[in-house]
RNA sequence: GGGCGCAUAGCUCAAUUGGCAGAGCGCUUCCCUUACAAGGAAGAAGUUGUAGGUUCGAGUCCUACUGUGCCCA
């Protein structure tokens, strides 16, 4: 074996080991196995691989690993979003930089650039998830707007419409003056936000006014009311009368609406249906006029008078200029007020009225909230399925049109004789009707809402799709559930009659060391490239999984990436010395429990409780407590003890002795290696194939067979006593610490072994090697104290190690009584417990017993010291 | 305004159905012992945010509060 782990070289090696074998694909399992179907979320074409990306690559890659090597056929399958807003932004900054819009280019050509532009970046994203290890079928690998994908969302659009659940009209929708489109509700955030509150008159028909406060005066222009609190003595009596537009004279009507806050602003609300939701409500119980005074790019349109062609700032500022000359306005206060802006590009939401494509979203969000009610889908953690609910029971239809190019077009034709055709492919011309396509694109999340199906071969019935889906796990973070794995549930269930899978599992955000939000202004970027090209790949999954757990965000410290870069190299030098020191006619198999000696049932035991308790985690989705049982037992429990003890029957013990020592440290790291595969593929694989394996075995590791726990090697009382060995070493050094004798120097230990003579006597030979006992015997019976040692105490036994030239008996009366001192706390605490009738009758009776074996243990070791201190210190 | 998280060692995080509060990093001391100095050994470090409650027993369950973050309106 090389020395260290040369992960650059492994990486790519491995990869292509794997992908070029088939495992990868679900067709390497045999073809009677139960499918295990993770449907990868879709990274946006434009993409470059960030830390989140890392987090779901390792998550999900370690799902699907775990199911393969549990026999599972198993398929991961990948894809990347087309992405509209953004790619389109992408491309039109490439035309902007050759001083060409798109409208100046048109439809057709801006889009055979997008096109190149996909092909020559759109590959980069998939490129690096590779780099993570992800193994996924990259044959079954699909793109939202392929052809198969497309049909089946216009295939979806056309059903859908044919059952009355798409329909077109002109609506109240916000509205992105930069992007010009669209966009739905979750596309717009609402941030607090320093604005200011303009008071002004609004004059009466026949004289007076009523005084209004608004947050945006230039939709004054389109106002169609004004309306006051019907219990508002200020108004009543103008409730009936007209109002006139300021600067228009357009006369509105002054009506009165519980709605009104009488506490807000001056009590009196002008009411702007064409521009505020919250009026378009008002609008409708009224039967008001609504008036759109913008233009697509938020520029004023000839409503606005005077004002047409001004931007709608510029309006404001303006339009309160004019109204101040006119003795209309009042003041303008300081005002802390709710912005919408658009997730992309930050730009504010301008509601607006426009002809837009709804999905009636009530009959699909039944279902899919029944789907989770009745526990056909569940979520991980289940706290999300609280939120879930509440946002399907009150969501508003669904706005799936969007004025871009890039995307899937929808699939309406206009016929010249105002007749409309949907449909996949354009209508024959007919009777000398001609006909238009629609000119909008579909959401992009509305695409990707058939993605566990569509992506399978849906609508048509392939083979896949029959095999493999319903899907079994979706995972992704708890940010898009409602953008992305809500629809998918609605669409699910609409179109396939089945949830299209059985789990959501969800992860939280990746934050910097110090919970801040990563950010590119911030600079605190961590770059899964940088992390992996300095440690290599396994490292940076392990932190990933070990740092979190379901549904919270993860705080990542890079130093964690560090620390497991250590480990693989800790790993690699343990499997380096096992494999090292089997013999060339090693079986892979373990010698029966009764064949094996102390240690070796010691750490057998740990290990299948260890699968267990891996298993126990996996079944409950805890991965990140699972990662770091392995991790421990690895190194606190394998390297620093096992390894270190079998070096006796492995250098001085007979030929049986050392080659059942062989056996078990080669069981024990086969199955670690087995475990951890998922968390650390790469270097997993590499070091199994160093090890031998039995016939028949897989000839990788990452289809080899997940490990199951054997209760036969289950071994209570091995562990009892290998703990208090480990006691009596830790005892020991402690002593040697404490006065300060040479790591090097030799000394020799006398001791009275109580209850443990046969384990003491079987693996007396560890002290020579774990704490340079360079020999011992036992006391005889009878036989006093020795003078002058220190003596280390554990259960009841006693050792006594005569260090002469080190002993300074006051300090050693003073050490002993310290430990007498918390050795008689402990045992207090315990004894309290215990002569307590409720605990002893209403705790669990394993818990009564442990604390009983506690306390025996503890007077045991405190009479000894007391002994003790009393021949020492008399 | 409604809802949901989080608060545990200096830092980053764990802790199973409630059952002895643990890791890693950092820190102190020592050691290049033939798997590993990318290592080993020993050690210091905690009123589990505050105040109550339930319980034989609370980091864990309940209530209120403080701080902090997110989602929805």
């Amino acid at each position: 074996m090389p020395k260290n782990f040369d992960f650059k070289e492994a990486e790519t090696r491995l990869y292509a080991f794997w992908e070029q074998r088939g495992y990868f694909k679900p067709e390497a399992a045999p073809s009677d196995a139960e499918p295990y179907v993770i449907s990868m979320p879709p990274p946006n074409v434009t993409g470059a691989l960030h830390i989140g990306h890392a987090l779901f690559v390792t998550l999900e890659d370690l799902m699907i690993r775990y199911e393969r090597m549990r026999g599972k056929a198993a398929l991961w399958v990948p894809g990347t979003d087309h992405a509209s807003i953004a790619t389109q932004l992408q491309v039109e900054k490439l035309l902007a930089d050759e001083g060409l819009t798109r409208e100046q280019v048109g439809r057709e050509k801006f889009l055979e650039r997008a096109w190149e532009w996909k092909e020559k970046y759109g590959g980069t994203i998939v490129r690096q998830l590779r780099r993570l290890g992800a193994s996924c079928d990259w044959e079954r690998e699909r793109f939202t707007m392929d052809a198969g994908f497309s049909d089946a969302v216009l295939e979806v659009f056309i059903r859908l419409y044919e059952q009355g659940l798409i329909y077109k009209g002109p609506r109240l929708v916000n509205w992105s003056p930069g992007l010009k489109t669209a966009v739905s509700d979750l596309e717009v955030e609402r941030e607090e936000e320093m604005g200011k509150l303009y008071f002004f008159r609004y004059p009466v028909e026949g004289g007076g006014f009523i005084p209004v406060a608004t947050t945006r005066p230039e939709t004054i222009l389109g106002d169609t009311a004004v309306a006051v609190h019907p219990e508002d003595d200020r108004y009543r009596q103008y409730i009936g009368k007209n109002a006139l537009v300021p600067m228009l004279n357009r006369p509105i009507p002054i009506i009165a609406d519980p709605y009104v806050d009488r506490e807000f602003g001056t009590g009196a609300l002008k009411v702007t249906p064409g521009h505020d939701f919250n009026d378009y409500q008002i609008a409708q119980r009224h039967n008001l006029a609504m008036i759109s005074i913008m233009n697509r790019d938020a520029t004023l349109n000839e409503h606005a008078g005077l004002y047409a062609g001004m931007d709608r700032f510029d309006c404001r500022e303006k339009l309160w200029a004019d109204m101040t000359a006119a003795g209309l306005t009042i003041e303008v206060k300081e005002h802390l007020m709710v912005v919408p802006r658009t997730q992309r590009g930050g730009e504010v939401v301008e509601p607006m009225i426009s002809e837009q494509w709804f999905v009636k979203i009530k009959p699909l969000a039944d279902r899919a909230t029944a789907a989770v009610r009745d526990g056909r889908i569940r979520i991980v953690p289940d706290r999300f399925e609280k939120v879930y609910f509440h946002w399907l029971e009150n969501l508003d239809d669904w706005c799936i049109s969007r004025q871009l190019w890039w995307g899937h077009r929808i699939p309406v034709w206009y016929g010249s004789d105002g007749s409309r055709y949907v449909g996949k492919t354009a209508p024959e011309p007919r009777d000398g009707v001609t006909w238009m396509p629609d000119d909008d694109v579909l959401d992009t999340w509305f695409s990707s809402g058939l993605w566990p199906f569509g992506t399978l071969g849906w609508p048509q019935s392939t083979p896949d799709l029959s095999r493999y889906y319903p899907t079994d796990v979706l995972e992704t973070g708890y940010d898009i559930l409602f953008f992305w794995v809500a629809r998918m549930i609605m669409l699910g269930l609409w179109f396939t009659d089945e949830p299209p899978f059985h789990t959501v599992y969800l992860h939280g955000l990746v934050r910097d060391r110090l919970g801040r939000k990563i950010s590119k202004t911030l600079g605190n970027v961590i770059d899964p490239l940088e992390l992996m090209e300095q440690y290599g790949t396994d490292p940076l999954r392990l932190a990933l999984v070990t740092g979190s757990t379901p549904g919270n965000d993860i705080n990542l410290d890079t130093a964690r990436v560090e620390r497991n870069w250590r480990f693989v190299n800790k790993i690699w030098q343990m499997t380096n010395f096992v494999s090292q020191n089997l013999g060339d006619d090693i079986a892979p198999d373990l010698p029966p429990h009764d064949a094996l000696d102390l240690p070796a049932r010691w750490i057998i035991s740990r290990l299948n409780h260890l699968i267990a308790t891996v298993q126990r985690l996996f079944d409950a989705y805890q991965y990140g407590e699972a990662g770091r049982q392995i991790d421990d037992f690895l190194w606190s429990e394998f390297a620093d003890w096992y390894i270190e003890i079998s070096k006796y029957p492995l250098y001085q013990g007979d030929a049986a002795a050392k080659h059942a020592a062989q056996q078990v440290l080669l069981r024990v790291l086969d199955r670690s290696l087995r475990l951890l595969h998922p968390y650390m593929p790469f270097v997993t694989e590499d070091l199994w194939q160093y090890l031998p394996h039995a016939q028949g075995q897989s000839e990788a590791l990452i289809l080899a067979e997940w490990p199951q726990a054997d209760a036969a090697y289950f071994d209570d009382a091995a562990e009892a006593e290998m703990t208090l060995l480990i006691d009596l070493v830790r005892g020991i050094r402690n002593v040697r610490e404490q006065y300060n004798v040479e790591p090097s120097r030799k000394i020799t230990a006398i001791i009275q072994p109580g209850s443990h003579h046969a384990a003491i006597e079987s693996c007396g030979y560890m002290f020579a090697r774990l704490c340079n006992v360079a020999e011992y015997r036992f006391t005889a019976p009878g036989e006093p104290a020795p003078s002058n040692t220190a003596s280390v105490v554990a259960g009841d036994v006693i050792v006594y190690l005569p260090l002469t030239d080190f002993i300074d008996i006051s300090a050693e009366c003073e050490r002993l009584t310290r430990e007498l001192q918390k050795i008689d706390e402990q045992a207090g605490k315990a004894q309290a417990t215990l002569s307590n009738d409720q605990f002893v009758s209403r705790a669990r009776p394993d818990v009564v017993e442990r604390e009983r074996a506690r306390l025996e243990s503890l007077h045991a070791s405190a009479a000894q010291i007391r002994e003790r201190i009393a021949d020492l210190c008399g």
